[in-house]
RNA sequence: GGGUCGUUAACUCAGUUGGUAGAGUAUCUGCCUUUUAAGCAGAGAGUCGUUGGUUCGAGCCCAACACGACCCA
């Protein structure tokens, strides 16, 4: 009869006779029946429990520091011992323990808090023996409050010696192998947590980020850019060629998709008067995950009344470098084995018909001809659905043979008209569109147009687009008879430009993968 | 969707031709007041991703599945 759903749980046996136990009764049984109770955190309940037993809390919040440990080191850094003990000044200081070098009597461990990590010490006759005793239950993974003076070890170490030492948190669970760090890149994007507390790279990105988006938004602020935030939940889904989630508002019955752009509200707002606006948010696109494609994923969109494509190349090659100098300190920047030049100036401006001849040997008589463009289509390995534009055509050529190729940065602009729905047509020619997109390390970065403003095209375009939709293909837009109007009130001239945010991150933290970029990346439900 | 690789102790990883499961770290015990991947001595710790198959015998061979990574579409 034994098999294993009717397998008898040992039950949880524990050193500790202290009544104490009780209080972690609810987590070692929830951890045991899911099979995840290790020895450490055993370990770590029965030490919580001598603690307690001596009357010392072990989740206080009364310890408050004075100084963050990178002020200490970039101030005392260079000091002497001699300096440090005519200094005689006490520092309050709290972080995690990340480790733990005990010689009996003594001990020397380290300290990480959000700025930095240091050595601490404590000695037995210094702190006095029963306060020793208590001390040397701490372990790596708790945080604890120190307030001490500063000295220099025999090997030149700036430590500070501990004078009061307080338990802050404790740590139930054992922090990752010190040396070799968290390796299982599941563990790192699941449990983001303890990634960060031990990979100092992950720090660095996630605080990178933060700069990136700042400097974005003083830049676009300088130039007079006004932050807005727009619908995410949207009626009809605009704005991009993309498949959105749905969902369902209860209170008005009412179908609603999680937006795949902010495009068209942005645009009502130019028609409203908001002559230059920006939002920095997320977008949702129902699709494939890869290294590349997170199902949300952070957008800067921007308009510009008045202003055309061109303008908006400018824009672009001093808003990236300008990001690339004040968070990398370079615009030359290093990614995956290439070195990427941002400087303004050097960015390469080619139309999309000549990167199908120049870069991907595409010659006209073929990128014109529909028969011709197909066969490449599909001999480079995509497939072609019956009835596609010839605009679209092109477009797959041009990620098969130019996109991957582009690895310095380029504008490719005159996109074609059939796949630029949004976009103002050329005025010498109107199948091709005033439209660009950024392309660096193999990647589109950014895409760019001058607005189509004239709302009788507008609405044509999008009546092209509902044919496409009602012939099958889902990531077709909507007809949005509101946009239309707001055209129809007038919208000023203008342009308008999105950039990814992730990918940009990616791009200036030499990240290969998306996840890596953003802090809890979608993954699978963690049990089948 | 297709291909390749991976899944072994809490962590990082070995595991030969198919023959009783290994190391380091972490943990526990003892020693240790200047270490820094501290050290020394000892101990405990495993549903080898899951299910099935081949076999006297499977961590290893075969199949399917799950999860993950990378590449391709």
């Amino acid at each position: 009869m034994a098999n294993d759903t009717n397998r008898k749980k040992k039950p949880i046996k524990l050193a500790t006779k202290s009544e104490h136990v009780q209080r972690f009764m609810p987590m070692l049984e929830a951890l045991d029946a899911k099979d995840d109770l290790n020895p450490v955190t055993k370990n770590r309940v029965e030490k919580a429990c001598a603690l307690l037993d001596e009357g010392v809390d072990i989740y206080p919040n009364d310890f408050r520091r004075d100084t963050y440990i990178k002020d200490i080191i970039e101030t005392y850094g260079e000091h002497s011992g001699k300096k440090l003990e005519e200094l005689d000044k006490e520092f309050s200081i709290a972080g995690r323990v990340m480790a733990w070098r005990s010689f009996g009597k003594a001990t020397f461990f380290q300290v990480q808090d959000r700025t930095g990590r240091m050595q601490a010490f404590a000695a037995r006759d210094d702190i006095g023996a029963d306060i020793y005793k208590l001390f040397k239950k701490t372990d790596v993974g708790d945080i604890v409050g120190i307030r001490g003076k500063l000295f220099r070890t025999k090997t030149d170490e700036l430590t500070i010696a501990v004078v009061e030492f307080k338990l802050l948190t404790k740590s139930m669970r054992p922090l990752p192998e010190k040396y070799h760090g968290l390796k299982d890149v599941e563990i790192r994007y699941r449990q983001r947590y303890v990634d960060l507390i031990v990979t100092p790279r992950t720090k660095e990105i996630f605080k990178a980020r933060t700069a990136i988006v700042r400097e974005m938004r003083d830049f676009l602020d300088e130039r007079g850019f006004m932050e807005v935030e727009t619908p995410m939940m949207q009626p009809i889904p605009g704005g991009a060629t993309a498949k959105p989630f749905e969902t369902h508002h209860n209170a008005l019955d009412m179908k609603l998709f999680m937006r795949i752009a902010p495009e068209l509200y942005l645009k009502r707002l130019l028609v409203g008067g908001f002559e230059q606006v920006y939002e920095i948010n997320r977008n949702f696109r129902n699709e494939g995950i890869s290294t590349q494609h997170n199902p949300e994923f952070t957008m800067l969109e921007f308009y510009w009344a008045y202003a055309n494509v061109y303008d908006l190349m400018d824009l672009t090659e001093d808003m990236i470098s300008r990001i690339a100098q004040k968070v990398c300190g370079t615009t030359v920047v290093h990614y995956q084995g290439h070195d990427v030049d941002l400087t303004p100036g050097k960015w390469v401006r080619m139309t999309f018909h000549d990167s199908l001849e120049k870069i991907g040997g595409v010659p006209p008589e073929v990128y014109t001809d529909y028969e011709k463009c197909k066969e490449l289509v599909k001999k480079g390995g995509e497939k072609v659905v019956e009835g596609e534009k010839l605009g679209k055509l092109q477009a797959k050529l041009f990620d098969i043979r130019v996109e991957p190729k582009l690895i310095q940065p380029h504008f490719i602009y005159h996109y074609p008209t059939d796949i630029s729905p949004l976009s103002r047509r050329n005025e010498d020619d109107p199948e091709i569109t005033d439209r660009f997109e950024l392309f660096m390390v193999g990647r589109e970065m950014a895409n760019a147009f001058s607005e189509l403003n004239d709302p009788v095209d507008q609405r044509c375009r999008f009546e092209e687009q509902v044919k496409e939709k009602d012939a099958g293909d889902e990531e077709a837009h909507h007809m949005d008879e509101d946009y239309v109007r707001a055209l129809e009130y007038g919208m000023p001239p203008a342009a308008g430009q999105g950039v990814g945010i992730d990918r940009l991150v990616m791009l200036l933290t030499d990240s290969a993968s998306i996840r890596e970029v953003i802090l809890f990346p979608l993954l699978r439900p963690e049990h089948s």
